[in-house]
DNA sequence: CTGCCATTTTACCGGC
DNA sequence: GCCGGTAAAATGGCAG
């Protein structure tokens, strides 16, 4: 194995560009998303508005995530298994 | 005032000498907090529930501000002012 | 656009569904990214370093050097060596 | 510690509160320093910069060069130059 | 071009 | 003492 200055050089470049080509996916998707608001804005809808309901929608989402990962909590503190 | 590099050296140590005490300060306020987990932990409080319970409130107030923004923003599309 | 409940709600709600599926995808992706990075630190990577990397391979080589330059001046300005 | 909405409720809810008050002055210190960043940026220093040297200041100089070292390495290694 | 919001990176903290 | 996950800070990107 080629090795530059103890460093396993071909391997390193091997993760380096598999994340850069998942970022490129990620970017790819970042695009599509873009291409929906534009869609919605070009039929009239308020772009900071939808921002506005996603924020909020993910918001609640979080909310009861946590509230049930508060009740396993206190269940396993009162030793409920 | 004495340039180095075009830079005013003396303002500029002023900025960081105050920003860095004011992160001093942020310093002993977080171990302020520290203290109060110690505390409820010292009298059979788990540190954990309390993380999750403070989250929660916090979504909670968010989801809340988050509300009455969209309510805004949904008035100001239909114009009401 | 400002009936509620009609047409326009439901249009509304697809668009919003839509991105939500995209960003869902795009988390995926995302994990995919730290399973790479997870990987490289289990052979013997600095993740650190290799995000560096990454984003030294982003930059422009003239906006890098750039930056270091006026670093350098900064730092003369305030006495460091 | 299995009561609810005794005493140990009482405290915990104490507890919570004087956290929330710590966390409360620990953003509006955070507020301070956005300000005092603001305004350097007002008389024409460069944020970003200013943060580097912070961060610079903090480091003990060892690990610096350490850090440094090790990306000229990881450089090297998949020929970066 | 400015301010705001999302994302990304860094630092911290508790558990093991 | 490390490791994993969680919160804070910093950077980047977008809309107005």
């Amino acid at each position: 194995m080629t090795q530059v200055g103890g460093i396993a050089g071909e391997q390193l470049r091997t993760f380096i560009e598999r994340i850069e080509r998942l970022e490129d996916e990620k970017k790819d998707v970042q695009e599509q998303i873009k291409e929906v608001f534009s869609e919605a804005k070009g039929v009239g809808f308020d772009i900071r508005i939808m921002r506005q309901l996603l924020r909020l929608r993910r918001l609640r989402d979080a909310d009861r995530s946590e509230q049930e990962e508060l009740l396993e909590v206190y269940k396993a503190a009162i030793g409920m298994r």
